[in-house]
DNA sequence: GCCCATCGTCGAAGCGCTTCGACGAATTTT
DNA sequence: AAAATTCGTCGAAGCGCTTCGACGATGGGC
């Protein structure tokens, strides 16, 4: 491997021009730059990543601490990812990868190596204890979620409480007035993973605006859990028009429940389904759905990283607007059966 | 962040016996080393990566190059992600996530710039252009995946040709002897990823030794590919009592498809399923299947790159045996309908 | 009781890079 | 025309660690 010196010696120049060359921290002339970039070319030269780190304390690289429990959400998990390690490289940046269950001690471990210069974390629950060790690192993070004390720290996420609210609010205009939310499973909520109280609170909130009746449950995943999930909401609430689902998981056996039981969607009842895209374009019916806009959360998380990393200011808390795109699984409501 | 200089201060002893404490590389009495120990603690040092890296040409760093296109087998490239960031963490290693569309460039990059000690690849082609790039790598590398011309370099996966002999033979011992494969979609032929062939060539050779009469066919993902791939497999060979599913996407239009046009599974036809053991208890009818052990496989990959740092020696080429899970997709078939 | 090997520790060199101050030369200002 | 800037480059220090050779102190073998 070529170092900064064999660069220097081909070009004839010292290996702090060839630094600044790279660095284009002082003027260089047109000549010699060519000259260094030949070198450069020709020897090919990278500089070692160590070197780099050790004296310019910068490395370069972004923590990811991912759930990597298989329970979770893969595919949201994985578009997050994917936006991450996208966004980072198009700032020059790479992406280390850390699990959640590594905990505050993973979070510290890189960091007071100087592993890394920035840390991005996902799945966050109200009352994270990892926050708490994030503020004491040198190292500044942006947290995908929305944790209760996040004062300090960079927040991204979608706006689930909107997204309760535009979901309730379409429904609404298409006049249904009783309309059941099929929420995440209960180990969600326990876990207290705060997209689900978030979206919970802009449900109930917007029903009240709206005067709706409406109806809450957490649902088990799998078929089972789907069942005992709707027998529960039918029994609080007769005559349901609506559906509203916050829950990938159970969106499959959800239809198939309806279907068997002689349901139809949307005649029968109606569905918007908080989920991914692809995912609510897969199912029988294709579903009105709020999408879970993975790639703009994460590559927002990244291009907050790299304002923080410049010194730049940035907002704290960033929550994008949801949007509902229209499908096959809503249907206008006749007056008579309001 | 205090260095090792500070920690040798606060010991009396010098830098050079804070790190052979640390490394263990020559004897150090029982008295200094608790003092060293202590020093550490109280301080809370942590080794800087970068000089670390630099002075010993070592960063403990695993590159994992994930093909992070969403159109693949997510949950399988997930367990895979996890089993090797939890496996390399027990070997004390990090792991820098790559994207496979950086290509040849991100590995040269990681690699020249000495941000990694060794390579981990996972979806290779028959005949990928990144393999030569390895090749000329200082850095060793593991594959996940079996590609055309791996001389040189060691290569992880599940032994698919294996698969379909267990599936064909399962099947077989049971009495079926028109059966069909419901293959990948013609997007993974295309690319070449080799377990689609290895499957295959397994499975052909088995119909041959046991004397079966089969069909095979790509299917496109979705209902509609489902539906095609079914009606050429049926117009090929009538009278089929199973089928062999190594297409994840498919399975659930698949079984939709299947009840929807009444045949029932298993008693009118027989299903064996390549799939993670949690798609395949997923069904609503569990199905029989080939597990595809993600977990094992990336662990594994991860031992071999161990040892290849290690300077020890490793198998080049290491296909996991299958094993088949019985569950409630496959019946016996009377010999009148043989 | 002497020689050698081993043990435990130290000092210094060096890994490859960035960055700061310095310094001629060229350019601008007064 | 002299003084002050700016430009383009260099040299050296230093980032924090590992590792090699050295060296006094022990202990064993004879």
């Amino acid at each position: 491997m070529p170092t900064i010196n064999d660069v220097a010696k081909a070009a004839g120049v010292s290996p702090s021009t060839v630094s600044y060359v790279l660095s284009g921290r002082r003027p260089i002339s047109a000549e010699t730059r060519a000259r260094v970039q030949a070198a450069i070319a020709e020897l090919g030269f990278h500089p070692h990543a160590g070197a780099r780190a050790l004296a310019s304390s910068k490395t370069n690289v972004i923590a990811l601490v991912a759930p990597l429990r298989v329970d979770v959400n893969v595919p949201v998990i994985m578009q997050f990812a994917t936006a991450v390690v996208t966004a980072a490289r198009s700032f020059n940046h790479d992406v280390l990868l850390l699990t959640k269950d590594e905990g505050t001690a993973g979070l510290e471990r890189v960091a007071h190596s100087t592993m890394v210069d920035a840390l991005i974390l996902m799945d966050l629950e109200r009352d994270d204890l990892r926050i708490p060790a994030l503020r004491k690192l040198k190292q500044p993070s942006v947290l995908i979620g929305l944790p209760a004390d996040h004062t300090g720290i960079a927040c991204v996420d979608l706006d689930f409480a909107a997204a309760a609210r535009v979901a309730l609010t379409h429904l609404a205009v298409h006049g249904h007035r009783r309309i059941g939310l099929v929420g995440p499973s209960p180990a969600v909520y326990r876990r207290q993973t705060t997209y689900a109280d978030r979206f919970l609170t802009g449900f109930l909130e917007t029903s009240v605006d709206l005067g709706l009746q409406t109806v809450t449950h957490p649902c088990e995943p799998g078929a089972e859990g789907v069942r005992s999930c709707m027998a529960d909401l039918d029994a609080e609430l007769a005559g349901l028009t609506a559906l509203v689902v916050h829950n990938e998981e159970a969106l499959r056996p959800l239809l198939d429940l309806l279907h068997a039981t002689g349901r139809r969607v949307p005649e029968d009842v109606s569905v918007v389904a908080v989920c991914p895209r692809d995912v609510a374009t897969a199912m029988p019916v294709h579903l009105t759905s709020i999408d879970i806009p993975a790639h703009d959360v994460g590559t927002l998380a990244v291009e907050t990283v790299i304002r923080l990393l410049d010194g730049r200011r940035v907002e704290y808390t960033r929550l994008l607007a949801p949007s509902l795109v229209e499908r096959e699984s809503c249907r206008e409501i006749s007056s008579s059966h309001r």
